[in-house]
DNA sequence: TTCTAGTTTATAATAATTCTAAACTAGAAA
DNA sequence: TTTCTAGTTTAGAATTATTATAAACTAGAA
């Protein structure tokens, strides 16, 4: 129960309310000590197997969106149609791969950026991302 | 009619039938010296302004495929839910404002990249792309 | 224990895109 | 020049991902 009221910490930290979904999604997605890449569609298969319906589609869509709001969470741009969702909150990079639609780290440090250029007047850079797209 | 000759070459050497809708849609999008950053909605109002249709919704998509499959156009990965493409097929990145959605082009020498990992086994690199978010 | 704002849920709605299949046409061949 | 047909266009239906709606539920403060 120590894993379980760390979680419920961290959701009352960000307002919000401990509920038992969003606790068991919260489990899947950051009790294990490796990060991951996801879509609603297999966490959803991975929240609600073998034909039993423990969350709704419709709360892990809000709970998704919570959750990255809350900054527990990072969306990825790589596919179209499909937004890919990254457990590993940190500054990096990934390959994708165009086969199997794969995403994989790559550690901040793997790439070294020597020249970035100035944005534009009264913006700020808010991040910077690289992917490196790769096939057979 | 120069021009046209071009365009109906270029397509043909793809093996494309220079359909009138297909000569039009590429005049709109390879007439002029700059490149730009477009959405089929955004191509599609170009095209059938003040409702006018000349070509069909589903031949702008066709289309929009058929050139990107040509590699007259990439397609650009910034926003869920929405497809941009890039009449810039040179190698380059971008910056992409959060708030209003737009892209913008950062020359390939604009980043210099000193460190860049290998791709795992069996797989090597298709393309490389940088997109420096920013904000106000 | 009561109360209510926040949350969940089934379901409908929307948005982007893809599919379908019938009508049309570019252009090779007769 | 006409014929023929594979490739293309099109309207509309279907699909997919996502968001909105509004009624039922619940966490947790009082
Ligand atoms: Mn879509
Ligand atoms: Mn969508
Ligand atoms: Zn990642
Ligand atoms: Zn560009």
């Amino acid at each position: 129960m120590n894993q379980k009221n760390e979680i419920v910490n961290k959701l009352r930290t960000s307002g919000l309310r401990p509920t038992k979904q969003r606790v068991l999604i919260a489990k899947s997605l950051f009790d294990s000590d490796k990060t991951f890449h996801f879509t609603v569609e297999t966490l959803n298969k991975k929240i609600n197997k073998n034909g039993v319906t423990k969350v709704s589609l419709a709360t892990i869509y809000n709970t998704v969106e919570a959750f990255t709001s809350a900054g527990y969470l990072k969306e990825i741009l790589t596919s179209k149609n499909k937004s890919y969702y990254d457990t590993n909150i940190k500054s990096h990079h990934h390959f994708y791969d165009e086969g199997s639609k794969e995403l994989t780290d790559i550690r901040y440090s793997q790439i070294r950026l020597s020249k970035i250029p100035t944005p534009p007047k009264g913006k700020k850079i808010k991040n910077l991302e690289v992917v490196i797209r790769i096939q057979k």
